[in-house]
Order: C-alpha cells, then sequence, then structure tokens
RNA sequence: GGGCCUGUAGCUCAGUUGGUUAGAGCAGAGCGCUCAUAACGCUUUGGUCGUAGGUUCGAGUCCUACCGGGCCUACCA
C-alpha cells in the first residue's frame, strides 16, 4: 500500500466550465484516484475554486454582487456540478479560505527571508473611471504596428505582435470604455526564478518520464529568449491575498495583494488543510502529506492539468516550493509526476466560454447521466494531441461501448438466468477448458490494464477494459449456454454462474471509470464485494451456487438520432 | 518571427531502441446465433503511413525542405 497525493488543476470561479475543461484534468485526475484507492493505496486527491484576479471581480460586479459573495455561490455551483460528474475529490476547497491566505502569506515570508523575492517598482495603466490598475489585456486601442481597432494591450490580435498598453493610439478600457488612462508607478514583489533556474533545469531534465508535452513547454520556458524570468507575484486589485511577509505586515505593499497564480497552487496544500481543520484533527494529518520532514516521505504526489497550466506547474509552483525549502529544516513537497493533456474541440472548432459554444458541465449532465460523458470523454482524452468532440461519434461510441457491448452482457446472461434457473446463481458442473481459457485471457488483460492506469494512459486503459467486457460475450457465445442447457442443464449452470460472476468482475474493473453503474451492478447482483481481481479464477468464484440477485433496469439506454438531432441544434449555437 | 506538438483505412486512434505481408475499434459487406437493449459472435472489403528528396542492406519510424492542423510565446487564468 502507497500514500497518493493527487491533485486536478483548479477550476477558475468566474464560470461553468466546459467538458474540454473537465477532460483536461478534473476526469483523468477522478480516473487515477478512484483506481489507486480501488488498489487499496491511501489516497489524498485534492481540488479546488480558484476565486483570485480581476476576471472575478469584474465577473461579480457583472453579475451585481459583492465578490466574496458572488464566490461563495459559484463555488457551490461548482462544487455540485463536480459531485454531478461524481468527482471524488476528498476535499473540494477554496483559493480564498483563511488556510490559503495564511500558508500563502507564509510562503511570501520564507522566500523573503531565504533571498527569492525582489522589491521592483514598474509603471501600470491606472484607469481612474474603473477606480483600478488595468491588466494589460483589459486596454484596447489602435495597433501601432497594423491600425487594427481592437488590438489588446498584450498582443495585437490581428497581426500577432506583442505590444504594451503604452504602445496603443487611442487606448480605452475594455470594462468602462474610458479613455482617461493614466501610467502610474508602483511596487510589486517579483518571485526571482531566474535564481532558481539551474535548479529547476536539472529537476525537469531528471524526469524522462513525463509527457512531452509536460516536459517540452518547461524547458522552452527554461531556455527561451534570455531564459527563465523572475516573476512578478503581486497585483494592485482588492480582491485576493493581502500582501504579508508572514504574519508582518510588508512595508510599501500595503492594500496589495498576491496574484492568483501565486496563491492558486498553495491552495493544494491549503484544501488540505481545510479538510483536516474540518475534521478536526491538527497539523501534523495535512504535514504528513505536505512535509517530507513531517512523515511525507513515502508519499507520491501526481498533478493533472490542460496544457495551458503547465508553465505554472513545472517552473513557478516547484520555484515557490523549491525557494521555500532552500537554508531550511522544512522540506516541502515537490510533485513527483505531471499529467498533462491537450485540448478537446467541439464539432471542427474550439469549445468557447465566452461565445457558448459547445457543452457546458451542467447542461451535460441536463441531458444525460454522468457516466455517458465520462466513458466517451476518458476514452477519447486528449493524451497524444487535441482531440474532437462530435455528436455523431458521441452517439456510435456510446451506445455501441456501452448500451451493447456492456449493457447487453449484463441483460441477455441475467434474463437467460432468471427464465432457467431463476433468480440466483445456479449450482452443478464445474469450470472446464473453455473457461480456463477465458479466465487466462482475463488475466492477461487485467494485467494489461493496471499497467495503462497505473501509468495513467487513458486512453489504453479505456480500450482494455473495453476488451475485457467483449470478452464476455465471446465467451457467452461460444460457451451457447441456451444450447447446453438443453442436453447438458448441469454444464450450462457452470456457464451461466461464471457470466454472472464477470457482472461482479466487470463492476469492479469497471468503477472507476463509469462508478454509477458499477454500483447499479454492485446493486443487483446483492453484494459488497468491490475486491480487486489479484487472482481471477477465485474473482469469478465470488459469487456461489445459490447466491440471490436481480435483473437490473437497462443499465444504459441508447441515445437516438432524435436525441442527437436535437441536441446538436441545441450545442450549436450561443448559450442561452 | 521563434519554439513545441501533430498529419497512418470513410471516422477515432495504436504502431516499442528503424527489421518479414502496416494494426485495433467504429462504419460498410457476408455468414452464424437466437439468451439479450434489432443486441452478440465469426469472416471480410478498405491505407503508394501529408508531399518531395536524403541516410540505410532495410524507413510509418531517422535527416532536410515544403504543405496542412494545433498550442505556447511570460500582466487572462
Amino acid at each position: 500500500m502507497s500514500r497518493i497525493l493527487i491533485t486536478s488543476a483548479i477550476p477558475y470561479i468566474n464560470g461553468i466550465k466546459h467538458l474540454g475543461n473537465l477532460v483536461g484534468s478534473q476526469l483523468p485526475a477522478d480516473l487515477f484516484a478512484r483506481y489507486m484507492r480501488a488498489r487499496g493505496n491511501e489516497v489524498m486527491f485534492i481540488c479546488a475554486t480558484d476565486e483570485h484576479g480581476t476576471p472575478a471581480e469584474l465577473a461579480a460586479a457583472k453579475a451585481g454582487k459583492p465578490v466574496d459573495e458572488f464566490c461563495a455561490e459559484m463555488h457551490k455551483v461548482q462544487a455540485d456540478i463536480a459531485q454531478g460528474f461524481r468527482l471524488s475529490f476528498d476535499h473540494f476547497g477554496r483559493s480564498s479560505s483563511p488556510q490559503n491566505q495564511k500558508l500563502t502569506q507564509y510562503f511570501a515570508g520564507k522566500l523573503a527571508e531565504n533571498g527569492f523575492i525582489k522589491e521592483v517598482v514598474e509603471e501600470q495603466v491606472y484607469s481612474p473611471t474603473d477606480g483600478r490598475f488595468l491588466p494589460d489585456r483589459y486596454i484596447e486601442g489602435t495597433c501601432p504596428n497594423c491600425g487594427y481597432d481592437s488590438a489588446r494591450g498584450d498582443q495585437c490580435d490581428n497581426c500577432t505582435k506583442q505590444l504594451n498598453p503604452t504602445d496603443l493610439i487611442n487606448p480605452y478600457s475594455t470594462e468602462s470604455g474610458a479613455t482617461d488612462l493614466e501610467v502610474r508607478e508602483t511596487k510589486h514583489l517579483h518571485l526571482r526564478q531566474s535564481a532558481l533556474k539551474d535548479e529547476l533545469d536539472a529537476w525537469i531534465n531528471s524526469k524522462t518520464d513525463w509527457p512531452v508535452l509536460t516536459t517540452s513547454i518547461a524547458k522552452k520556458w527554461l531556455h527561451d529568449g534570455d531564459g527563465l524570468q523572475d516573476r512578478g507575484i503581486t497585483r494592485d486589485l482588492k480582491w485576493g491575498v493581502p500582501v504579508k511577509k508572514g504574519t508582518e505586515d510588508w512595508p510599501g505593499m500595503e492594500g496589495k495583494v498576491f496574484y492568483v497564480w501565486f496563491d492558486a497552487p498553495i491552495e493544494y496544500i491549503a484544501a488540505t488543510k481545510e479538510l483536516t481543520d474540518a475534521r478536526g484533527e491538527d497539523d501534523t494529518a495535512w504535514q504528513s502529506w505536505w512535509r517530507e520532514d513531517k512523515g511525507a516521505k513515502d508519499v507520491t504526489y501526481y498533478q493533472f492539468m490542460g496544457k495551458d497550466n503547465v508553465p505554472f506547474h513545472t517552473l513557478s509552483f516547484p520555484a515557490t516550493i523549491k525557494g521555500a525549502n532552500q537554508n531550511s529544516d522544512e522540506k516541502w513537497k515537490l510533485v513527483d509526476y505531471i499529467k498533462s493533456f491537450n485540448y478537446l474541440n467541439y464539432d471542427g472548432g474550439q469549445f468557447s466560454t465566452s461565445r457558448g459554444r459547445g457543452v457546458f458541465m451542467d447542461q451535460a449532465l441536463e441531458i444525460l447521466p454522468s457516466d455517458y460523458w465520462r466513458w466517451w470523454l476518458l476514452s477519447h482524452a486528449p493524451e497524444s494531441s487535441d482531440s474532437e468532440f462530435t455528436w455523431e461519434n458521441f452517439q456510435a461510441d456510446v451506445n455501441k461501448d456501452l448500451a451493447d457491448v456492456l449493457g447487453n452482457f449484463v441483460s441477455r446472461i441475467t434474463k437467460f438466468c432468471r427464465s432457467k434457473f431463476g433468480e440466483e446463481v445456479p449450482a452443478g458442473g464445474i469450470y472446464g477448458e473453455a473457461e480456463q481459457s477465458l479466465i487466462a485471457e482475463l488475466t492477461k488483460r487485467i494485467r494489461a490494464y493496471e499497467t495503462h492506469m497505473q501509468a495513467m494512459e487513458v486512453r489504453k486503459s479505456a480500450s482494455e477494459l473495453r476488451a475485457i467486457w467483449v470478452a464476455g460475450n465471446e465467451y457467452l457465445q461460444s460457451a451457447a449456454p441456451w444450447s447446453t442447457f438443453k442436453t447438458d442443464p448441469e454444464a450450462a449452470a457452470a456457464q451461466v454462474r461464471i457470466a454472472l460472476n464477470l457482472i461482479r468482475l466487470y463492476a469492479v474493473l469497471s468503477a472507476p471509470f463509469i462508478p454509477d453503474a458499477s454500483s447499479s451492478l454492485m446493486e443487483a447482483m446483492k453484494t459488497g464485494d468491490t475486491s480487486w481481481p489479484d487472482d481471477v479464477e477465485a474473482a469469478l468464484n465470488a459469487l456461489p451456487a445459490g447466491h440471490a440477485f436481480s435483473v437490473p433496469e437497462v443499465l444504459f439506454a441508447k441515445i437516438s438520432d432524435e436525441n442527437r438531432e436535437e441536441w446538436q441544434e441545441r450545442f450549436a449555437g450561443v448559450r442561452d
């Protein structure tokens, strides 16, 4: 048994996420967490909402609510949806929690103490009308390079030239339209990532088993141009973690907050403390996951995220950890494996939150149970390149895999047994050659499934699982208990017995992918035996002769052409 | 502009350090079965591996150029 720490990239608070966001982090993280628990490991699976920053303030203003109230409501919404998708977080925290405030301030103090913080006076654009400093991309104007009239302050979308807000001709605030913008001096803290460049480089180079997507992005940032740059970790905002040096005030930094990307990953740690605090446990409980000097030496830490989050997890957050650990007795836990994903596209284009294009998590749950989405998304996870969602593929794949291959297998054998032997596992006969060869095949496939799951090869795991389901149909077809029954009822009984046991086996193996269907099957088979099939032959004897079961309802109803067309239409345009 | 990823059957994808006739699922075709959600099983059609060169006894795999798709490029998160 091992101790496994798993974090999913934390979703931003300003709205409901779409299926592309789901499949890029939370869903594969959940798959892995469920599998690791099923194998008997001690798992800590953490996620949270990322609540700070300008977009949250603006979204709250748009909703006409105080930002803290807005975040509290949206957190509840996202938590409910996560529950709807059966994301099995041990805790779904909030980056605005008191725990994260303290911990973020603590890390900043520690970094300052260790010489990794630099104070820098810089010039920022201030909008008196908006009453705030504006991030570069919230300022638009005419591009000095190509004349495009909606160029953003960081980059022109038309000619792709990188810009400073002060380069823009006739700049204005995208929020208020105000043109009375002025440049003001303001002091900020920078994290001296450059001082840790060589150490980070060596660390990334040692991770030869990480996905190429992960290491190539990290290396690019490490070596591009002048190499890894220092990064501002504070902002002139009201909503955020107040800048402090540990518990002390930070002279000159009054009224400023930490940058979301500084406090967001720290929330992984803080969320664990939120959980153990809620349980009434002391600090040793969360520290045993996050402090190698306090019991976390045997923890293996896995992170899941979309490719857009990779730089922060491979460089910024590790810089925070390494910087805090330097010249210190404290040894904070560094990530051991980063699984990153490409994007999921929607019907020939991108999912778009702003344009309401594609399927959002709440809408998905309105039209189908979560298992349909979980199965399809995971079996098409964008691991090697961007992948594509189309309604035709979704309908065809889900109907075939879930309804025909798995659902119908359960249906055919339970109904056959009921009509010939009644609703209990039949006695008589023995497992012969055909059964032994089934056991041999399953053993081979289950071992392969375990290997792929351990390696977080999501698509390969799904296809191996599907092959395991298919093996049941192949067996039934060749054993043909409906024929055997006429001449040799004892032999038919043994065939039915092993097939009924396959249902429980499938429920156990499939639970990480389709947890609801899995528990329906366990319920139908009237068993709570979720033990992993280390010994397949033993697993296929788990339900003994005489064990009662019931014929389950249709496990997966098929998606009709009418449904598909209706959804296709509904989700083509703008979200209502 | 620079960097990285990607292009394999109608569709979605596998193809280990280069090594016989390039694989799987779906879709299509044929056959079988009748327990089952018109489900299942078996067989089968289908690819000059983006294009053009090169290295090699041998290239889907390595190199170069080009074409197409995607991402990143540091103040959105």
